[in-house]
DNA sequence: GCAGTGATCATA
DNA sequence: ATGATCACTGCC
């Protein structure tokens, strides 16, 4: 994609000034996390580098009630994270082969977290986490500059009209709970830099 | 359409 | 210890 120099300059700039997201982000409804964290960036240090790409699909996973969501089986090693505070990432392994990146949400012992499904060119979860290199070491970890997996808003802006919400993927077990509309994408054409 | 792949959890 | 399941992807 070409630019014009003063364009390339602005946008130099506009990622300068990019803030990290907090914990007071993340400590709300999952629903209301993973429409907030369309147009955000995802941040990923790999030694001296940082890839970053705007995220444009997410799901949220609200509770124990939500049958959708690993914490509608209880407390286990794996789901211990989602009991903890918001802000930590939750990576998992599926089938034997797929890392899964998720954000915790609401307040300790609210098990509830956003599935990061898509961001920048790469589109599904697992293209993601491969391309970033993200596996079961970022389990638990802060979404911090000190974990080197963190999330900024740069001031991209969309339409409202821009996102759509569908039921999630993948989740057909889940009786009822696998019509709700809890996932939402954003097409990359209708992010705007400010 | 469906095989691959192995952690996780319930059951025993 | 064993077996079922799985918030997916790539190749048929």
């Amino acid at each position: 994609m070409r630019e014009t120099p003063s364009k390339s300059a602005s946008v130099r700039r506009a990622a300068a000034r990019g803030f990290v997201l907090d914990r007071t982000f993340y400590a709300r409804p999952a629903l209301v996390v993973a429409r907030h964290l369309l147009g955000k960036v995802l941040v990923r240090r790999i030694g001296g580098r940082e890839l970053t790409a705007p995220i444009i699909e997410t799901e949220a996973y609200l509770g124990p009630h939500d049958l959708a969501s690993h914490a509608s089986k209880g407390r286990t090693p794996r789901t211990e994270v989602m009991f903890g505070p918001a802000g930590c990432w939750y990576v998992y392994l599926i089938y034997g082969i797929h890392w899964m990146l998720n954000v915790v949400t609401n307040d300790v012992d609210h098990p509830a977290a956003v599935l990061i499904r898509g961001a920048g060119e790469w589109t599904g979860p697992a293209r993601l986490t491969k391309a970033m290199s993200i596996d079961k070491s970022l389990n638990g970890a802060e979404a911090a500059r000190s974990s080197g997996l963190w999330i900024e808003d740069r001031g991209i802006k969309m339409a409202r009209g821009a996102i759509q919400r569908t039921p999630r993927i993948g989740v057909d077990y889940a009786g009822h709970w696998a019509a709700r509309p809890y996932r939402f994408v954003v097409d990359a054409a209708d992010l705007r830099e400010v």
